[in-house]
RNA sequence: GCUCAAGUGGCGGAAUUGGUAGACGCGUUGGAUUCAAAAUCCAAUUUCUUCGGAAGUGUGGGUUCGAUUCCCACCUUGAGUACCA
């Protein structure tokens, strides 16, 4: 009896134990190491490295991994030399609040999480190489995001190429011909120079006007300064006008801070989403963010100044509607122009508009609000006097900060006109303006307008710019609304810069004496100056003798300087870190070889959140065309295709307390009870919506004496589906889940949930029916006495079902549909079951098919068929049409396009027997009921329809 | 406001090129096994029905022999974005 129960035990599916055995076997024999040099071809899978937080990983985290890993696994047994690693984003935010609640150094309180992080992810049974792990927060690591830094820096974009070249290039033209006919990406306001004034420049002063060039730049620049974070922000970092992580406040303030000039790549960056293969609904918010704008740039002379204001427009052609212009109350001219009477108004108007939040100013967009300056500019054509506004709809971030107002043709134009009674000149033929303004550019001809009178809009465009450049006045011109990056950060955990100071002029060290390591702060605040935290440092100075960072007492700004405070922002290290990951070896030389570089190339397919659209996804994007076009990197995109995988939410589990009461009544008994909702731990709720009391009761005091009012001897819970998180007491957590059901039973439940891409609920309850299949696979091999598979012939059916699961299996795969191939397993295994096969021709296929979704009963089913290697290295099984080739086909009769029965006949019967044979059936006589069919539709091997 | 995506049983979802709507799983109901429970197995499960059938994929139209699938309008939900000149 008891050896009996022994010898059973042994038989039955022990995911535990195998799963840890075969975690094992991985690690030992590095089972998925890849190799740079392989005769196979090379396939990169990536996710989105994560960043290691305190609070672990729950159930949600880990869907795209487990997206990753099949297709990973599945290009291995497609026999590619697969590339598939992993790594932590690690320098960042929470870390460093931590460290000022605590006095933590944030490199211990990373090192934890990490570790937990590592766990976590072992126990689910990823196929990572780990020997190419990188962490971005690693000296190692982030010395190359220093040096990618001073490429940056040593380069500018010469727009007749367009790529960035390196910047003494530009100094040599500079000192040859001045900078009156380069045709680069600049700041706005340069003023032009010939050679002998540049040569005669003192060194700092060249330096200044280099800095308006250079890819990555210091300049006193308009910030999101946010006063809770103590920090600057980057415009993805801002949500509705708060930021990103906390909600705080943001404020336009003027700083000097590092800049990235991505603008400089705005229209690559826009041309390069053709050639990738992502989602539309991704390129096109990269699109959006872009924001590119065609039409011209149009100068006004303002009477009685020598000033000019540029606008620009993207309807040249409505010119002789504009009836007034509207400055940005920020317009660097508005001081200038305007006239002693509204000089008052004026800066009443200023003062009150700078109070106003950016937040405020954008959930206001209805009031209207602007002043007369009481200055005139001059209509180009016309010579007519247009008056000069200022109003806070005209944002001095966007354009010139100043447009030229048509209001028949712009809406906002014309409410602002309305409202202050100001002229609406109609130039549109035959089109009533007296209620809204017309803004489209179709079917409708110009009037009123000189010699754009009959035009359509392309035509009047086009003579518009003509007439304007004769003049001087406008050229045709492309706007981008993408704005340079902030890449400064007030904070302690992030990259420091390579970068020293001479009279106030930014130096970089020299790459051979990188890294610039973090210095030890006593706190990880900003000084009492207002500083950042790198202030706090004692040892934070260069000396330019021994290239080495020395203590601040020895600065002497003649061979010791004080170094940067700023950090780098959180999205430095993760623009560049899928090259780093091509490297196997000797990893100090180059941020990544030449060969490595050369063999991975880019990412084949990327998978992770939707959220980094405008972030990481951009950014990267920007500094793979810095190094390639710098000669570094071979590919003018990081990422060929990518998935994003929506997000898993949780099901909230809410109980009923009767008002000003302790008594808890169940769902279904609230009736008039007045009740307040209040959620319960979701891990103690079963299937059935029925929560445990006992567990209830100790989960928190305040439940141990209540009363509960049951419904059938049980109470039940309400359900929510809400985002998963710790307020809503509804985070499962992956490693109870492994330990319950096995990493297996997780990988195929997190797939069965839906498709990848799709939000969707987590039910815990749901996890039986996966797990339930894997114990009939397991069952389909293993019998009481051992294994019962054998070398028997297979039958036809066995050959059907196994080639009818390769085939959809194959095909999901590849669709990223792996939702509907847990369902195809399903089926193949509820088959085969029934038709009792034990046939290893069909069986050790099977497992291979299975594996890339749960690699652990595969290996240890597949070892037990007699396999001494690991199941990663078999070939994905064949597919061969002519088992599936049937010789009846079962089909539909329907009458008028409805279903009413099923006749079976044989697959090669022609059309003309087919309508026989149906139409003499009793059924379809019935069906008919005397009446004539006024047409039959048969579709051999599909359908039969009768009309009438 | 604009752009995009999506609406299918009690629930998650399937139907890949227009051709048997609801695969697969959860839950529910009934049964077998068990002293009992767990586990396992079997059966049923869109709705209505006079048990012959009939209706049915957000709503209303259209194209078609035939529409969850294509077209038009509308409703709802979600996401992104916004005085962008």
């Amino acid at each position: 009896m008891r050896f009996n129960f022994r010898k059973n035990f042994k038989m039955q599916y022990h995911f535990n134990d195998i799963e840890a055995k075969w975690q094992k076997y991985w690690a030992e024999n590095e089972t998925f190491k890849a190799s740079n040099n392989s005769d196979k071809p090379k396939y990169y899978v990536l996710d989105m490295f994560p960043y290691p937080s305190g609070a672990g990983l729950h159930v949600g985290h880990p869907l795209g991994y487990i997206a990753s890993d099949i297709y990973a696994r599945y290009k291995r047994h497609k026999g590619f030399n697969v590339l598939h690693p992993q790594g932590y984003d690690s320098f960042g935010l929470p870390a460093e609040q931590y460290a000022i609640q605590t006095g933590q150094h944030p490199a211990i309180t990373t090192e934890t999480n990490i570790a937990t992080y590592r766990r976590q992810l072992d126990q689910i049974g990823f196929s990572f190489d780990w020997s190419r792990e990188v962490r971005t927060s690693n000296p190692d690591y982030y010395k190359w995001t220093q040096w990618i830094f001073i490429q940056l820096f040593e380069s500018y974009y010469c727009n007749n190429e367009n790529k960035a070249k390196d910047i003494n290039e530009l100094v040599s033209i500079f000192s040859s011909e001045g900078n009156a006919n380069v045709n680069v990406a600049c700041d706005d306001d340069i003023e032009i120079f010939s050679a002998e004034t540049w040569n005669a420049k003192s060194s700092e002063a060249q330096q200044k006007i280099l800095l308006q060039y250079r890819l990555t730049y210091l300049a006193e620049t308009e910030v999101n300064w946010c006063p809770a974070l103590g920090t600057v922000l980057a415009n993805d970092e801002i949500v509705n006008g708060v930021s990103e992580r906390g909600g705080h406040t943001v404020v336009r303030k003027k700083m000097t801070q590092w800049s990235m000039r991505i603008s400089a790549y705005a229209e690559r960056l826009l041309q390069g989403l053709d050639t990738i293969d992502w989602t539309d609904a991704l390129k096109e918010t990269q699109r959006n963010w872009i924001g590119k704008s065609v039409g011209a740039s149009v100068t006004f002379h303002v009477n009685g100044h020598d000033d000019r204001i540029d606008v620009f427009t993207t309807r040249p052609d409505t010119i002789f509607g504009v009836s007034f212009m509207t400055l940005a109350p920020e317009h660097d001219l508005v001081s200038k122009i305007t006239t002693v009477e509204q000089k008052a108004a004026v800066e009443a108007y200023i003062e009150k508009t700078a109070k106003r939040s950016e937040r405020d100013r954008m959930a206001d967009v209805k009031t209207i609000s602007g002043v007369f300056t009481g200055a005139y500019a001059e209509h180009p054509f016309s010579k007519e006097p247009i008056p000069i506004w200022i109003g806070d709809y005209v944002l001095a971030s966007y354009g010139t900060g100043a447009v030229m107002a048509v209001p028949c043709g712009d809406q906002r134009d014309y409410d602002f006109a309305k409202h202050f009674n100001i002229e609406i000149p109609n130039i549109f033929d035959g089109i009533d303006i007296s209620e809204e303004a017309f803004a489209s550019k179709d079917n409708v001809k110009i009037a009123n307008s000189d010699f754009l009178n009959g035009m359509n809009y392309k035509k009047a465009t086009k003579r518009a710019i003509y007439e304007l450049e004769q003049l001087g006045q406008g050229e045709g011109k492309t706007n981008y609304r993408l704005r340079d990056a902030v890449f400064s950060r007030q904070r302690y955990w992030g990259e420091p810069f390579p970068v020293y100071y001479v009279n106030g002029m930014p130096q970089m060290i020299e790459a051979k004496h990188l890294p610039i390591q973090l210095p030890e702060v006593e706190k990880y605040l900003p000084t009492e100056e207002g500083e950042p935290p790198l202030g706090r440092a004692d040892v934070w100075a260069w000396d330019t003798n021994t290239n080495t960072v020395v203590a601040n007492d020895k600065v002497n700004n003649e061979t010791v300087f004080p170094l940067e405070l700023n950090t780098m922002p959180g999205w430095a290290g993760s623009s560049w870190y899928f090259f780093r990951y091509m490297e196997e070896a000797n990893r100090d030389g180059v941020f990544a070889s030449e060969d490595a570089l050369k063999y991975w190339e880019n990412v084949d397919l990327y998978i992770g959140g939707a959220e980094h659209a405008t972030g990481h996804l951009l950014y990267a994007r920007f500094w793979v065309k810095l190094l390639k076009d710098r000669g570094f990197v071979n590919v003018e995109e990081p990422f060929k295709k990518l998935i994003n995988q929506g997000m898993i939410l949780g099901t909230s589990a809410i109980i009923y307390r009767v008002s000003g009461t302790e008594k808890y009544v169940s769902k279904g008994l609230i009736g008039d009870y007045g009740v307040e909702e209040i959620r319960v731990d979701v891990n103690m709720v079963n299937a059935s919506d029925e929560i445990d009391i006992e567990a209830l009761k100790k989960w928190q005091p305040q439940y141990a004496n209540a009363e509960f009012i049951l419904e059938d001897g049980k109470y039940m819970v309400g359900r929510e589906v809400e985002k998963m998180s710790k307020r809503w007491f509804n985070v499962v957590n992956p490693d109870d889940i492994c330990s319950q059901y096995g990493a297996d039973s997780l990988r195929l439940y997190e797939m069965f949930l839906g498709p990848l891409e799709q939000y969707k609920p987590w039910n815990t309850a749901g996890i039986t029916g996966v797990h339930g299949f894997l114990k009939k696979l397991w069952k389909l091999y293993v019998g009481e006495n051992g294994v019962n598979v054998t070398d028997v012939e297979p039958t036809k059916d066995n050959l059907k079902t196994l080639h009818k699961t390769i085939k959809k299996v194959q095909e999901d795969i590849e669709n990223f549909s792996f939702n509907t191939s847990v369902s195809t397993f399903m089926i193949a295994v509820n088959e085969l079951g029934k038709q009792k096969c034990t046939s290893k021709a069909v069986l050790e296929p099977l497992l291979i098919l299975i594996s890339p979704y749960a690699p652990h009963i595969a290996e240890e089913l597949y070892s037990q068929l007699g396999s001494s290697e690991s199941i990663s290295t078999a070939v994905f099984p064949k597919f061969d049409e002519s088992h599936l080739v049937e010789s009846n086909k079962n089909y539909p009769i329907s009458f008028n396009g409805k279903m009413r029965f099923t006749l079976e006949l044989p697959m090669d019967m022609s059309k003309d027997d087919i309508e026989k044979t149906v139409m003499a059936h009793e059924k379809t006589i019935a069906q008919l009921d005397g009446r004539e069919p006024k047409k039959v539709i048969v579709v051999p091997g599909k359908i039969v329809n009768i009309v009438g």
